[in-house]
DNA sequence: AATATATGCAACTTTTTGGTTTCGCAATAT
DNA sequence: ATATTGCGAAACCAAAAAGTTGCATATATT
């Protein structure tokens, strides 16, 4: 099984659960009430955030609690840190780019 | 077909065209030389990229060129932002606890 | 103790995906 | 002109994923 960060929030309802869970925890009847799926689908997708560690469980008497790994998720930050620097350095690279043109025709 | 980016960036041999062609564009048979799968393969993704806008061609001669349209991986970069909110103020939080652990023990 | 609730898990079905093979078309080279 | 090269598209296949149904288990509630 795949079961890295990008496929898990490939899935749309995943990655709403993700937004709803961020601030604060909830059980999967709670976080299934907002979806159009059965359950058992969310307790599917939840188990698949779980395996690759976006989010925890906590256990409270008969219910579970889920919540987000705030820190887990910055490893997608981190794989588009380096388009980042390109985007910012697009603005110089068009600076440098006039820069020559304008010296070439000189 | 869904085709939306974060099920574009799910596919690993995806992520690694996008990373690939995002200093220089390129041919997809240069681009299939880097993957262990045929070129036709590598074609689908190119597809499946330019479908959702995150690649651009630019035909010359009998040679079509890819590459990267660096705007669209800001899409991201703006679902992530609402997490990002998240994880700074964590420390802050984080840090009004040990400052409040650091009162009461003394 | 009996029943209801919250949940996970396994089996099964239906889509979706990633890949290969084959084909056809357009541009270039001979 | 004819052959070669660079491509995309369609047909097909195997594997994976998403969803459904039907339990099993643990904890509340009465």
């Amino acid at each position: 099984m795949r079961r890295d960060i990008f496929q898990a929030i490939a899935d749309p309802t995943r990655r709403a659960i993700i937004a709803l869970i961020a601030l604060q925890a909830m059980t999967p009847n709670s976080i299934a009430d907002n979806f159009n799926t059965t359950r058992q689908a969310v307790s599917k997708h939840l188990r698949i955030l779980t395996e690759c560690e976006l989010i925890k469980q906590e256990q409270k008497g008969r219910e579970i609690y889920y919540s987000l790994q705030i820190e887990k998720m910055k490893e997608i930050d981190k794989w588009l840190e380096q388009f980042r620097k390109i985007w910012e350095t697009r603005f110089n690279q068009l600076d440098d780019l006039l820069a020559t043109i304008k010296k070439t025709t000189k």
